[in-house]
DNA sequence: GTCTATATGCGGATAGAC
DNA sequence: GTCTATCCGCATATAGAC
């Protein structure tokens, strides 16, 4: 079941705290905010999760879960290298940026408030996702179409990626899909090159703006 | 004044607010942890700053001033745009990767944490800093050595380069020195070709992990 | 400048009624 | 499942002695 469909109360309650944790941060959302935000009172939300620390745990989860299944479902739809890295990139950047951005950007951001056992499970899990863009990565480079050093790659575009969480406001004209495109063109310009459809390269990105 | 000279008291005390702000959160660090670690008790500190948050606004706005200073000296050493732009992408990684970690981590990860006008007065300085980005890349955009749609050049830049934050850890075989000639390669193919050295490629980057 | 002592409030979490 | 009421600790910040 996707989250976005999740009706339950639990999944009501999880995507609240995301969205307050992602706008103030873990440390400074209250337990009262969110049971307020609910139209419920704090000692309730105790009765789903046990701690406030679940909450956040469980939000990275998911969230971790939610972006690798939409990459390895991106994948699943291309067989060519090319067009399976842009699709890696289309779709890490539509679960950090569309539905999902609460939770992704909390498990990106908020992790050093985990507690010592709950970091290394969620960082486990985030390794794992980071795992599965190495294949690509190596086929690439192999065939002499990215930098030999795959891991420094790996980290680069992930971190690009990542960041336009700092910067990227949605409602605007320069939608995911295109940001997706125009980033795997800058990121593996030699993979871009063997795309059919020469990409459009600079109409202007005027809603690239500092965050509020 | 350089801060790693600064051997006067409000100096150590930035220091050492930053260092505990950087490896805990700014939330989650007490001004009695930083009066601590001063060896002096919670009282003492706000004899030099007003508030907690003054403590942090000062990290973070002598943060700014530093890489910006840093990027500035690095610019005037160099007059050609591929060795200019190497400059750029070495000094930005050497003011966040090395002695001034701490307030530099602190400036990109914790600004949530301010009060809104604080935090106007702190993202305006970075705007200034990222603005300095923008003459090199139009210029190279110009000779078309970088995509023409030049702030998101920067932004996808700048992200890969503040992400390492995440992962780099020091005391490794690969410096940073070496990282900022990489990681410019994998950024700026085209400039790179310019430059007089071929650059090495390559050897391993066994450095890279996961955060602790 | 630094100390001790303390005001004051908010935080997470619990108990028990309904 | 949700409520009310409350425990208890820790947080920032202040007052005044030294």
């Amino acid at each position: 079941m996707d989250d976005a469909d999740d009706t339950s109360r639990r999944g009501l309650i999880l995507r609240t705290a995301a969205k307050l944790f992602r706008e103030h941060g873990y440390e400074r959302t209250s337990v009262r905010q969110i049971a307020e935000a609910l139209g419920m009172t704090s000692g309730s939300l105790f009765y789903h999760f046990a701690t406030k620390e679940e909450l956040l745990v469980t939000v990275m989860e998911e969230g971790v879960r939610d972006i690798m299944r939409g990459v390895q479902k991106g994948l699943a739809g291309e067989s060519c290298l090319p067009e399976r890295m842009l699709a890696m990139v289309r779709c890490h950047l539509t679960a950090l940026l569309g539905p999902k951005l609460d939770a992704m950007t909390v498990m990106l951001y908020e992790w050093r408030s985990l507690s010592e056992p709950a970091r290394a499970r969620v960082l486990t899990s985030r390794d794992a996702y980071e795992e599965l863009w190495m294949a690509p990565i190596d086929e690439a480079a192999a065939l002499g179409l990215v930098d030999t050093d795959t891991l420094l790659v790996r980290q680069t575009a992930l971190g690009a990626l990542n960041w336009t969480g700092q910067w990227y406001r949605p409602d605007r004209r320069v939608g995911v899909e295109l940001l997706a495109q125009r980033m795997f063109h800058l990121l593996f310009p030699r993979l871009a090159e063997r795309l059919g459809s020469v990409l459009p390269q600079g109409i202007g990105l005027e809603s690239v703006q500092t965050p509020a």
